[in-house]
DNA sequence: ACCTGAACACCGTTCAAGT
DNA sequence: ACCTGAACACCGTTCAAGT
C-alpha cells in the first residue's frame, strides 16, 4: 500500500491507527450506494429492493477481499444507509412492524451468504478446468447432487436473482 | 495445538501438511450431521429442513472460528452430505427440478449469512453494555432502523427461524 | 505537521539431525 | 516411523529521530 502511495511503509501509521482501521475505511467506501439511477416507479418495491441488493453484491464482488471482510467489521455509515433504505422500502411495501426486522435480516443473510460464497469459489477455482474435474468426481458419491449438477451449474447471477425471488415471495405483506 | 497434544510444535508437521489442512479437517469434523433424532413423520419436510439447518447453524456457533472459515474451505464430505440430504428432502416435498438448485443455494446462503453474522457480532460485542451504547448512538441518524430497534433486538435464534420461514414459504412447490 | 529506518514480537514453515 | 530445535522469512507495530 505504501508503494502505491509512494511513501515509506511507516508513514501510513501517521494517518491511520492500524491495519484494522484501513479495512474499516476500505470496506465502507466499497459499499456506498447512490440509489436507483432513474427515479423508479413509486410502487415498484420489488424492483427497488432487487436493484439495491444486486448492486450490493456486485459492489462487493468487484473487490473480493471485501466479502470475507464484511462480517467481522463494524457497521459503517454506508451499510447503515442501505439497511435504512431497505427498512423504508419494505415497510412501505406492506411488511408489518412485527415482521420487519426478521425480513431485513433475512435479506442481509441472503446477500452475505451469496456474496461470500461466490467470492470464495472464485478464489478456489482459479484453475477452471481442474475445478470442474474436482467437482465432478466429488459429486459422484452424492446422487441427487450429481443429477441436478448442483456443483457444476455456474450461472451464479441467475441463481442469485432466482433465490432472492423466492425469499421476496415469502415475505408476508399486510 | 502442540501444547494440547503434549508434543513439540514441529511434530505436527509430520501428521499434516500445513495449517490449511488442519482447518479443512477441523471444519468438516464440526459439520457432521446425524439426522433427526427420532424418525420424523415422512411428510414433515419443513420440520426436517428446519432441523437440519438449525443444527447446521448451531454446530458452527459452537465453534465460532468455523463460521469465518467455511467460505474459503473446500467442500468436505460432511457438507456434501448435508447438501445431498437437502436436495432429497426438497425434491420429495415438491420443488421442481428447474428450481431445485436455486432453492438449495438460497438456503445455503441464508444459513451462511446468518451464522457468519451472528458469530462475528459475538466477537465484536464481547462487552455487552458498551455495544448497546454504541449501537444506540449509531441508530440515531437512521430513523426507520431506530424505531424498529433493528440493531438492538437480540433474539437471534427467533429471527433466524422466522426469516427461514419466509424463505421456505417462498419456495415454489409443484 | 508529517515522514522515516532501525528494531522487536509473532508465527508458519523448512531442514538437518535425532531416536 | 516419528519427533525435535535451530534457523529463516514474513509482517504488523513501536519508537526515537529526522525535516
Amino acid at each position: 500500500m505504501a508503494d502505491r502511495v509512494g511513501s515509506g511503509a511507516m508513514s501510513l501509521y501517521w494517518h491511520v491507527d492500524n491495519k484494522e482501521a484501513v479495512f474499516d475505511l476500505a470496506l465502507d467506501t466499497v459499499l456506498e450506494y447512490r440509489g436507483p439511477q432513474q427515479k423508479a416507479e413509486p410502487q415498484d418495491w420489488r424492483g427497488e429492493v432487487l436493484h439495491m441488493l444486486e448492486d450490493w453484491r456486485a459492489s462487493m464482488l468487484r473487490h473480493p477481499w471485501s466479502a470475507s471482510l464484511l462480517p467481522r467489521r463494524a457497521l459503517g455509515p454506508n451499510i447503515l444507509n442501505r439497511l435504512e433504505l431497505l427498512s423504508k422500502t419494505l415497510s412501505a411495501a406492506g411488511v408489518g412492524d412485527a415482521d420487519l426486522n426478521a425480513a431485513i435480516w433475512s435479506l442481509w443473510n441472503y446477500v452475505m451468504g451469496a456474496t461470500i460464497t461466490r467470492a470464495s469459489f472464485d478464489f478456489l477455482d482459479a484453475d477452471r478446468a481442474a475445478a470442474q474435474q474436482r467437482l465432478t468426481s466429488l459429486s459422484e458419491r452424492y446422487p441427487t447432487i450429481e443429477s441436478s449438477h448442483l456443483l457444476l451449474d455456474d450461472d451464479w447471477d441467475g441463481a442469485f436473482r432466482k433465490g432472492l425471488g423466492f425469499l421476496l415471495d415469502g415475505l408476508p405483506l399486510r
